[in-house]
DNA sequence: ACCTCTTACGAGACGCGTAAAGATA
DNA sequence: TATCTTTACGCGTCTCGTAAGAGGT
């Protein structure tokens, strides 16, 4: 058995799709199947159902899941721990961050507490929700800084992850000034307004999609990117939903606006995730700190 | 990573010996050692220091050492579940037994309760306590019936695995009887008395050597097997302690007595024992079903 | 000298990528 | 026909076993 054929099965089970995962994998398609039929052979059943033009988990593949998680973080994890023992691998501790939070919320957030540097050197990664979330089960980082709304849905089940709000903030829907700071887009009238949005693997896009009410807006543009779209909007090319955190120095010199009524925006919060299995000291000690400064 | 890794490197840390550990694999020593070092290799530290006459854990092995037992365990135990859950492997429970008890104590037991056999098909193995306690630990039975004493120490981790005791037994020192129903033997006699004793992987000779002082017994004969013993005993060829459920015909019959003085029993008990994590659907009802025919 | 682990080397097996084939909408 | 997976095949790599080497007691 070897540990590349749980995270090809993680990969497949994901995309449901043999060459979509093989690529995910680095791997030519061919090569993956092969990997994936050695895992079922291996197991002694088939985990998945082949038809031309489908794949899905068979029940016992369903059963696989979980399990094939949590074993595969737990390897990385006893990996780790052990160079940690070691001595050698006290390898810097990676934090997963969203990129509009990395350099928003993150920055001051850490410095809030003068521990947190203190306990060793942490690094940190960001990418976009999809990536990170991805990122955290497969044990590449200990933590994942995040948007959060309960609507939204997650990749990380609240058996094997748990989290703590450390910060809030606001979803409100903005559009550049025009010289009088009334909104250049205004929702009112019949206009079809130009839409700025979120790629579906942003998490701001998952929010977006999960709460707010579509409305007679035309997307023009989509990135997963929130800054992006802030310089879009800047420049007015339509309106967007973004973070008040990132535009609050526009709003405050009201070259942005609200662009809709109140029921526009969405407060959501923003939470740290970890595993929630027993991690290593320093992640401990790191979670420890992190408590040490949640807001609700 | 390979599973094999950490199935050679619970073999090499338990006999802290590249030799024998390649042995016990089934590989030569070369290929054993290469083996091992690509394990170190994957983790990124040394796990055993070599010297050119021992072997032992570094500190980063030892750390590795436990959550490496339980993640083969439960690899292997995924594996089954899925095969389970695919409705091919609805593959026959094991349970191990140490000799004795799988033909004295073992049918007995398992028709107490006309619940275990009603759930399926129980496959008996039976072997030694060492045996037995190495295929618990990887994961290939699910439950071991064997006798205890808690001075007798088992590999079986305490947090890794429970149990209970489902019946009592006494070891007793029996000779073969003279035709008057004397003792053959005598200990009160200055002749040395020959002695038939346990090879130390037997359950039974790891009691005695912990637990019954060395008198001026003259070992003659060893094997792991008590049926052996009695044998032997039997013909006259010494003494040994016994289970007295082993012997009870022959102790009514009058044809073995006591050698020894009160002193000389030992009240043992008859222990199942379980992994300590949750188990599959089957294993978990026939657990309930052992519990229920509990003695105390 | 003897025991134990490591290194060297040739043979076989295994997995990869490319390319063609099969299957279904 | 288009899309997606499996099969076929040549090639490189990796691991094995044998045999020699190195390091201590």
């Amino acid at each position: 058995m070897d540990l590349i054929w749980f995270e090809d099965y993680l990969a497949l089970s994901e995309t449901l799709n043999f060459s979509k995962a093989a690529e995910a994998r680095h791997v030519t398609q061919p090569a993956f199947s092969r990997r994936i039929r050695a895992l079922e052979e291996w197991v002694g059943a088939p985990l998945f159902v082949r038809t031309t033009h489908s794949v899905t988990l068979t029940r016992a593949g369903e059963h696989f899941h979980t399990q094939a998680e949590i074993l595969t973080r737990a390897l990385h994890q006893l990996r780790r721990e052990t160079l940690e023992v070691a001595g050698r691998g006290a390898g810097p501790l990676s934090i997963a961050a969203t990129h509009v939070l990395s350099f928003t919320f993150f920055p001051k957030w850490v410095r809030s507490s003068e521990k947190i540097l203190a306990l060793g050197n942490l690094n940190l990664i960001s990418d976009s929700m999809l990536a990170c979330e991805r990122m955290m089960l497969r044990g590449d980082v200990s933590f994942l800084l995040c948007h959060y709304h309960r609507s939204m849905g997650s990749r990380l089940d609240t058996r094997q992850f748990k989290s703590i709000v450390v910060g809030t903030d606001t979803l409100v829907l903005l559009s550049a000034a025009d010289g009088d700071r009334k909104s250049r887009w205004s929702l009112q009238n019949d206009e079809t307004v130009p839409y700025l949005t979120y790629s579906p693997q942003s998490g701001l896009g998952r929010i977006v999609a999960s709460q707010l009410v579509k409305r007679d807006l035309k997307k023009i543009f989509t990135s997963h990117l929130a800054a992006t779209l802030l310089s879009m909007v800047r420049s007015g090319d339509g309106v967007a939903w973004l973070p008040r955190t990132l535009a609050e120095d526009d709003i405050a010199a009201g070259s942005l606006v609200e662009a809709g009524d109140a029921k526009s925006s969405v407060p959501i919060e923003i939470r740290l995730f970890r595993p929630a299995a027993r991690q290593g000291q320093e992640v401990e000690a790191l979670w420890s700190a992190f408590e040490a400064i949640e807001v609700g």
